[in-house]
DNA sequence: ACCTATTGATAAAG
DNA sequence: TCTTTATCAATAGGT
């Protein structure tokens, strides 16, 4: 919407993702905002950011309307079979809701929020826990990343080995009369598509092999062997 | 905002009113849905016009989200009445178990377990909020520090102040046939503790006063006055 | 619903 | 995060 249009797609920049994240939020919670008071209408907005951070927003009371919202959708929806649940025993479902509770203060101290009420010993050990886990995450990580480079470096050398033989292919050749290019890149076929697509697809389905002597190779701007 | 520029104030007139949330609407939904693919933010939206009449929009599962929400906004209130809740099917026993599993496993990976399914961009996104929450975790444990080193600084302070009357108290004092040293690091009282373990005791029950001139407080090492 | 002048929102960069 | 700037998008008022 600016200086440059953007698509409507996940944005893969992280950094840049965030940037965008806050400004849009703010926008947004302002327009809804903007649409309460100027058409009196019930708004309640709620978002989660990618880090699982809680934003809302709402013009009367949040719980009211998410009420109001459940009335409305209940009158289509089936009831699931709460009341069944519910009845088997309300102490397993109350230790749910406090082991939930538990999780979710857990994981915002994880996030580095809610700190007040720990004490320095706690504050340590949870550093500890972060510093641990921001080790494995970061070792890991890394290996993904060392995995990803031996793959490429293995398609690599596979792609390299592969080319040698075609440029053989291509030196042994009889002359057809026809001009080949030993840079391969920069081979049209006939039907004006550059070589690269067709290259690709030939790798995609492996090495291709030099008996391959039919016309159909030649058309697709593969060298004749 | 166009032709003239307007006052965010409940429009008067309704025909005007609607049209204006009609086009706003609009607005606000494309804008939220804009968020939560741009950013890969979960967004809920609902919206009642002033005749009652609902809109809503979410990019995965309202319900999931409203789910999400209680958890988050309930660690900071009170149970109010839990069965209300109970009675929105939202907060069913299987969706609680989910929610458990998913915190678990989000614990889990911010300690560095079962890592192995994340991709590398979660694992960097993994790798930052954890760096970040690190980040909050030791700053507050720094403040914390501060806060203590200052109160230990007043403490010492005081304890100094005293000090001074005290050592003011042993010189001013008439002569015992008993010597007094000065330092009374050295100071060794009859039952032969170190008169520090004393000095502290006394001070944790408060400056010592120097009217205190019975027999005891002798017997326990510190100057007659 | 459509038009369009004008304000508002915001992507990129600092 | 905040600011600035150059653009694009949303929309108020009119038809």
């Amino acid at each position: 919407m600016v200086r440059e249009k953007i698509q409507i797609k996940k944005i893969d920049n992280t950094a840049a993702r965030q940037v965008t994240f806050s400004k849009r939020r703010r926008g947004l919670f302002k327009k809804a905002a903007e649409l309460s008071v100027l058409c009196d209408a019930d708004v309640a907005l709620i978002v989660f950011s990618s880090t699982g951070k809680l934003f809302e927003f709402c013009n009367s009371s949040m719980k009211k309307i998410i009420e109001k919202h459940s009335t409305h959708s209940k009158n289509l929806e089936k009831h699931d079979q709460p009341f069944l649940d519910l009845n088997l025993d309300s102490n397993n479902y109350a230790s749910l809701k406090k082991q939930i509770a538990e999780a979710s203060l857990q994981l915002r101290q994880m996030r580095g929020e809610a700190l007040e009420k720990l004490t320095v010993e706690e504050l340590q050990q949870l550093e500890k826990t972060l510093e641990a886990g921001l080790g494995r995450v970061i070792d890991r990580k890394g290996a993904q990343f060392m995995q990803q480079i031996n793959s490429l470096q293995q398609k690599a050398a596979q792609l390299a080995e592969e080319n040698v033989r075609l440029r053989r292919c291509v030196l042994e050749m009889p002359n057809m009369g026809r001009q080949v290019v030993a840079d391969k890149d920069n081979v049209v076929n006939e039907d004006g598509q550059s070589s690269e697509s067709v290259t690709n697809a030939s790798h995609s389905g492996g090495p291709q092999e030099c008996d391959d002597s039919s016309v159909t190779s030649l058309k697709l701007g593969l060298p004749y062997c």
